[in-house]
DNA sequence: ATTATTTTGTGATTATCATCACATAATTTA
DNA sequence: TAAATTATGTGATGATAATCACAAAATAAT
């Protein structure tokens, strides 16, 4: 645990909120499509994600879900740490993606490191800053964009986060991230083929240009 | 502007903050569509809202824009402090949509007195957990609802923020705001004037209904 | 190997919204 | 007061996406 926090945080953490963060922090591992964080959960601490990556969507009463943005090595979850804070629950769901570790700090100590470390005050508002940017990326995506050109973007930012260059997901499972029906999907996936964006399989996505 | 900023924020803040405030803010009154900030901006501090309401949109590279929710007295704007401490670009546009009055705090004063008063660690925390869920809010919009919801939710949403039951707005105005088309716009609205929600009038709009 | 299930492909139809074109009404300006 | 400007109303048409219905292909289960 404290060689995988070095590797990644050293550059964002002193060294002693390092260790004490190995002392408090609760390691686990997520296996794929593991719920972390769930509709209404009320947050006993934040996540620190070590490795893998992390898909958090919002969900309406009828169920529908939209996908708001994912997380990566090196995020934090903003909306459970809001939800930590403030002993409300928190509005989103994060399932992991692929295989994932994290280290769970209790909320306890949130404030307190706010006190002691500068690199921990730091940490936080950028995530907050980073969360509101991808949000607003979210909007501008909702707001200016076409199917088309949203399906793309979720093919290349998907495959970003995931470190690879093929996607395995089914046309299904992208519908529900984008809010739209298979057969919507399907033809657009088909239309991006033709254009030499991508290559179609079973269950799987090359991306062929970034 | 200690008499508004005690009205306001004594709830909020402790005494000896509010005494900070006073001593380094600059008071500063905004005028009836007033650019407080624009995109691209460098801000060199962060305003606190005492009286009025903030339009805050998002624009893409075309020029078109979307409104992402409106702030009111009470509320500071988490994109400013985002890139204040940061020495980043604010991504968004803020206009005064009626007369506002607002403190300037320089941002040298935000770190600090985040160490000082947990208060402010507080607010600046419920700020950005507000403003994630605004954000959350008009994705869900974007993502759910059909004009005609927004458009409802649009109405009710600004006249509260505007404390009035009528808006003085043209169909145009609102169009800008919903990323959408005059026509588009003066239909729906006949439509909701016909389910007796609101009635109409030139340059302005009374909502009946809640 | 046969059957069942999952995944993808595709035509047809409909709903929503965008866009064009122009009319009419209210208000301002000259 | 006449002309110009601004705001709203409305028909027609087109584009995008949603939905239905079903076929075909790939894979998994028995």
């Amino acid at each position: 645990m404290r060689e995988k926090l070095e590797k990644y945080y050293s550059f964002v953490f002193e060294k002693e909120l390092i260790d004490e963060i190995v002392q408090v922090g609760v390691y686990k591992k997520l296996r794929e499509n593991e719920i972390l964080v769930d509709l209404g959960d009320k947050m006993k601490g934040i996540p620190l994600l070590l490795e893998g990556a992390i898909k958090i969507v919002r969900e309406d009463k009828n169920g529908e879900e939209i996908l708001l943005y994912f997380l990566e090595r090196g995020d934090t979850c903003a909306s459970s740490f809001a939800s930590a804070i403030s002993n409300g629950r928190c509005g989103i769901r994060a399932t992991a993606e692929k295989e994932s570790e994290i280290i769970f700090l209790p909320k306890e100590k949130l404030d307190e490191w706010m006190l002691k470390y500068k690199s921990w005050r730091t940490f936080v508002i950028e995530s907050y800053n980073i969360r509101l940017n991808e949000m607003m990326e979210t909007i501008d995506s909702l707001a200016f964009m076409n199917m088309s050109e949203r399906l793309y973007k979720y093919l290349t930012d998907k495959a970003q986060i995931m470190r690879e260059t093929s996607l395995n997901t089914t046309h299904q499972d992208i519908a529900y991230d984008m809010h739209t029906s298979r057969v919507v999907i399907s033809r657009l996936l088909k239309q991006l083929e033709n254009e030499g964006k991508i290559k179609l399989h079973r269950n799987k996505i090359e991306i062929l240009e970034f």
